[in-house]
DNA sequence: TTTATTTACGTAAACGTTTACGTAAATCTG
DNA sequence: CAGATTTACGTAAACGTTTACGTAAATAAA
């Protein structure tokens, strides 16, 4: 059984190729009659385009790409959802690039793209300062939109969570149920999203009469390993009595400096984090969380990002701002068990 | 600034579009000189080959598949971490589709990409029954490698973990600490690993002289809100002392029936689900896990892929099996704080 | 030195589509 | 019913590479 092109079927058909090919595209230059001979002999024989074939004479791949710091990440992997979910209802492809916050390896990606493997680029940057970007030379060439993490100095389409607000409730909500001294464990703290988050954090402990205190404010590692032991020397040498993980993956070296030290939550120390962890609501103790609405972000960026492709009106480089959710459980000493409501 | 294609790379040199062809990919039939030459313009001019018309000609894509039935799962996004991770070592794009198990959605997948689309596909396939399959159409035609969710009814290249091993172990874990009546909510149930779950479950009963007793074995709904239902009715009406969740979507219904009857894990129900949570180190109480090396799989079964793109020597029908881990927490019993070893 | 071989490049075809252009037949217009 | 228009298709070029084949010059073999 050889590979059965356009041509061979055209030849079965007695017909031309190029009328095949307008047939199965439902052109109306063809009969009705034509179309139906076309589209069953094309199942008959299992015909399938030759996409190169076809992306390099139309210039359209059907694919688009995407670009994420991890993909083994509650948050990310939920928006990759959203994202391959709307692209599934256009019939389009994704591709997916994890670029482990290395700016080098993000540019790489991004310059691999250019020359018409996918018809646009949905990114959520790595957070680095090394480097130079070269979001620039893109724009002109792709529909790039922004999701989380944007990148601050271009005008571009960014959707983003409203990360200034959330992390001034987060704190709010920390001196409201007593807290005094709130650390905060920075992370992704060179992209809007965590500066936004780190001035909300600021702006609140200032309108509750809380003197800012940067030894409160720790920066975290790369390496997963070692933050724990930078939680429990914050811990130790600040003996904070509330914590304020920026990012999902802090919540958990948290928990174990709080559990190696003998620290109760929340009696002793009270957590919030930043997370999408489905299993927030099953922590010990559960776990307060700022979530955001990753399977809903995605879902946007990738709407949007189709529309441009397919023509339609959009305002050229809005910032959409999605809400994030508080949800308060145990650990911030919430003293009633967690609703089913509040499970999600 | 149009865009730059071989042609006006080659002009702008004064060689030919094949010289430079040959020189961009090393090839020994080109001198030294004339190759750092069309090295430094192709990076001065930005040039980046077209990958529709290489692939259209060279009948390669770069690129690789992959199909799961969910990617917002950490089993699945930690697998598909470690495929992007070997596919990037070798220069590779990582194509994704979802399939949420359904049959219909993943043949159309995979007939999509029987035209050129991608080099190699690697595949967890959907558990649902209706509806053929048309691998065997697959296999001459492009390497299929299958992972976790293999298909029984075909020869082929397959990773699995030892279910039958692993949930045998689970099952003799929960009566040595003490179960009587050991529930099994099953999932997957039609694929390969299900069923060896399943009989692995029955013959650790047997081996312990324990009767199986069929009305404690459920099946779980589609719908993930139905379950924690399935689950209380289960503990209502036949009060069972041990619950094995056979899939990781199982293991929250199990601890939110729990909370709303009102029983205590471990003392009155023991749980212990198949599992990739990160978080089940501080879930409330710790789960008691077996644990899959997604990650690993993720990279074998690309390394294979690999292998077999690269014409290197592969076994040809060989069932790779990687060990999954029994890590004991609180939820089964054990007495002991979890130590940080652990935690993983 | 003559011939054979190697080196370094050019020419042109090919990959499988899509589409601008052309055209005969069918239909419409007045 | 003559001319204009529409319908339904065919011809051939084009998309941007890769590569089989050819060849002149350089080198090696004799």
């Amino acid at each position: 059984m050889d590979k059965v092109n356009i041509k061979k079927l055209a030849a079965e058909l007695n017909l031309s190729a190029a009328t095949v090919s307008r047939a199965l595209r439902d052109s109306h230059e063809i009969g009705a009659a034509t179309k139906a001979r076309v589209m069953e002999m094309a199942r008959k024989m299992n015909y399938v385009p030759n996409p190169s074939a076809s992306n390099l004479r139309s210039h359209k791949s059907k694919t688009i790409a995407v670009i994420v710091p991890e993909i083994a990440n509650s948050f990310f992997s939920q928006a990759i959802n959203g994202i391959e979910e709307i692209a599934r209802a256009h019939n389009y492809h994704v591709l997916i690039y994890q670029t482990h916050e290395n700016v080098e390896l993000e540019n790489a990606f991004i310059r691999s793209l250019l020359s018409g493997r996918v018809d646009g680029i949905l990114i959520s940057i790595a957070s680095g300062l090394n480097g130079e970007r070269n979001f620039k030379d893109v724009l002109p060439v792709l529909p790039l939109i922004f999701f989380d993490r944007v990148y601050e100095d271009i005008e571009a389409i960014k959707i983003t969570t409203n990360d200034y607000q959330s992390s001034y409730t987060a704190t709010k909500h920390l001196v409201e149920n007593g807290c005094k001294k709130i650390a905060y464990l920075k992370g992704i703290d060179h992209t809007p999203a965590g500066k936004n988050r780190i001035a909300g954090y600021i702006d609140a402990l200032r309108d509750s009469d809380i003197l800012f205190d940067d030894r409160l404010m720790i920066a975290t590692g790369d390496e997963q390993q070692e933050n724990p032991d930078l939680v429990k020397n914050l811990l130790l040498s600040q003996k904070p009595d509330g914590l304020i993980a920026s990012i999902e993956d802090l919540a958990l070296p948290c928990y174990y400096a709080c559990r190696d030290l003998g620290l109760k939550i929340p009696e002793d120390v009270k957590i919030i984090s930043f997370s999408n962890l489905k299993t927030a609501g099953i922590l010990n103790p559960s776990l307060t969380t700022i979530t955001q609405p990753a399977f809903e972000m995605g879902r946007t960026a990738a709407g949007i990002l189709f529309k441009i492709l397919n023509r339609k009106e959009v305002e050229p480089n809005q910032t959409l701002v999605l809400d994030s959710e508080l949800v308060v459980r145990e650990s911030t000493g919430s003293l009633t068990q967690p609703s089913p409501k509040e499970r999600a």
